[in-house]
DNA sequence: TTCCAGGTATGCA
DNA sequence: TGCATACCTGGA
């Protein structure tokens, strides 16, 4: 893979089973604006980027080949080889076939942690425009402002910025009783009760009980914060649609325990489980599936 | 007006 | 342990 800077444009190619439009909306992260049929304008990292695909060619203006290479590449997961893990899927069985190649340009993104596990502790009981919106008035809020073609936006609050918002503060941007949990997550992180940078290395197991100390933190934004923050791709978080999807193909169409969807897919899909989720979740949610 | 959304905490049997 | 219910908010 080749990353060249020309005019002012770091030129990545050729990315391959790549699609950054199914990779941003597949509802795995929520900081991005979609600017015109083309472009997206992503908030990560402390930073704005304006992204563009054509074809096997990711174009990301605002920023160098250095930061690429050790900031963005990481981001996208591009250093990771997805066509082994999708030929590794389509062998286990029919539905994940199908599911993988409904949307086969899917990737992880690898977000930062915290603003990950805030933005999950916001999901809850939301739709995904409500959670879009809570995040930008944080950001507006708390975060550093950054500036990109005579506009001014706000990237997500470090953790040093938004523990200085009071429970009432945060409800200011719609968090509702979310606010609660948000300060929570605050004061566990800024004490040094749980510290996310050292969740990367622990087992699996041993990072979710971590984050399942911080209230409002349940199974399944754990999940999402062990697969899309912390890199942990044996993570298989189970919403309502992974429930959906899982019982219609999987259980006959009965209602079936979280825990036993999970035994299942950590048998049935193992240290893929991750990228499982996330086929299946896009192609259950774009298709009713189960509903 | 009423219901529901990408969940979780709480109370009660 | 299992189930029902409330919870901010905004859109359908």
């Amino acid at each position: 893979m080749q990353i060249r800077l020309k005019n002012d444009i770091v030129k990545v190619s050729p990315v391959l089973d790549f699609n950054l439009q199914d990779t941003l909306e597949c509802g795995q992260c929520f900081h991005f604006e979609k600017v015109s049929e083309q472009y997206y304008r992503i908030f990560a990292f402390g930073k704005v980027i304006q992204v563009q695909q054509i074809g096997d060619t990711l174009l990301i203006e605002n920023s160098s080949d250095i930061e690429v290479k050790h900031i963005w590449m990481h981001y996208f997961d591009l250093y990771r080889d997805y066509g082994d893990i999708k030929n590794k899927l389509l062998k286990i069985d029919s539905i994940i076939q199908r599911a993988v190649e409904y949307k086969p340009g899917i990737y992880i993104l690898q977000q930062e942690p915290f603003e990950c596990l805030i933005s999950f502790i916001i999901s809850q009981n939301k739709q995904i425009p409500h959670i879009k919106a809570v995040i930008r008035n944080l950001s507006a809020a708390w975060g550093t402002k950054v500036h990109y073609q005579n506009k001014e936006y706000s990237v997500f609050p470090t953790l040093a910025q938004l523990k200085e918002a009071s429970e009432e503060q945060i409800k200011e941007s719609k968090a509702g009783f979310r606010a609660k949990y948000i300060v929570d997550a605050c004061e566990k992180l800024s004490s040094g009760e749980i510290d996310l940078s050292k969740l990367f290395e622990l087992p699996i197991d041993e990072a979710r009980s971590q984050l399942l100390k911080i209230k409002g933190v349940g199974n399944k934004v754990a999940d999402c914060v062990l697969l899309y923050g912390l890199g942990h791709h044996r993570a298989f978080p189970k919403d309502v649609w992974v429930k959906r999807v899982m019982e219609y193909f999987y259980f006959g169409g009965e209602n079936t325990k979280m825990e036993t969807i999970e035994a299942f897919a950590a048998e049935k899909f193992g240290e893929l489980a991750g990228f499982a989720q996330q086929y299946l979740f896009y192609y259950a949610r774009d298709l009713k599936i189960g509903k």
